[in-house]
DNA sequence: CATACTTACTTTGCATACAAAATAAAATAA
DNA sequence: TTATTTTATTTTGTATGCAAAGTAAGTATG
């Protein structure tokens, strides 16, 4: 029996497993802001830099491109952003947050928090030194990943 | 600014990305087996333990049981596998593997090795301890996530 | 200036995730 | 045994993720 073939020697079904927890465990937290995972990553982002163009968010969210125009599309409804051709260039997009988008930020402040809550039993030297790993893992797929 | 709420700050977006990153660098070492990555585990699963039911096989996988429903259907489609009702409990089905089903562990045994070249510049011991530290974080969750 | 090429973004088709509701069949309680 | 509850699986509706094709608007070439 091929060990290398066994589910639990598989790395990648440890994230698998763990993304979706992740997923499932911010539901419940974003669930006062009305929204989702994806669109909490964007908003998170849009928070940090206002005003960015889509492939911009494309670039720091690393959300798919196909998604990002339907998550966009959401937020825009939700009252969040809004979406403008920009002035020079008319291929390119912007997105800006709203007044209340820009509000909602107060509300988010606690959501990392909570989520912190959920992973005790992780020390902070655990969680950086996994940090640190998940940062080289990813740098091994960056040169690979040039889509 | 607050740096709980920065994007590079979530261990989550971590997880986010490079589970999709798994996916994407799957897929063509997937391409000559005709699978998708959940089909794959499903496989890995059955591989291992053939002849269970589907019950089992979602607690082995991690994977959904709407999608399950939906990825038998697609292996069983493929001639990877069948499915027959239990004998003593019609409300149990079980997942049976058809030669040609094992015969693809064949081919499938190349898979894991291909996929550990790409994540070369992570050493032994780092994967190690990544894998450790992992399990870890899926012990936080699994008190949580008895949905 | 006209054609080819590149960019930024959207659309399309397929395959999951996920929650929640629906089914069907057992196990339990009354 | 009949009514109630639980269990195993499927179905439904919404939201991505991904590759590939499509569009519109710049840029580069001859």
């Amino acid at each position: 029996m091929s060990e290398l073939l066994k589910l639990e020697n598989q790395l990648c079904h440890r994230f698998y497993t763990l993304s979706n927890a992740f997923t499932r465990a911010y539901r419940p937290l974003l669930k006062a802001l009305d929204i989702t995972y994806p669109q909490y990553i964007t908003l998170m982002a849009l928070w940090e830099a206002n005003n960015i163009t889509i492939a911009e968010l494309l670039e720091r969210t690393a959300i798919d491109g196909g998604a990002m125009t339907l998550i966009l599309k959401k937020l825009n409804e939700k009252q969040f952003l809004t979406i403008e051709k920009d002035e020079h260039d008319k291929r390119v997009k912007r997105v800006m947050l709203t007044e209340e988008g820009k509000s909602k930020k107060h509300i988010a402040q606690d959501v990392p928090s909570q989520m912190l809550c959920k992973l005790d039993g992780m020390s902070h030297e655990e969680s950086v030194q996994l940090r640190d790993l998940l940062d080289k893992l990813g740098s091994c797929f960056k040169a690979d990943d040039q889509r």
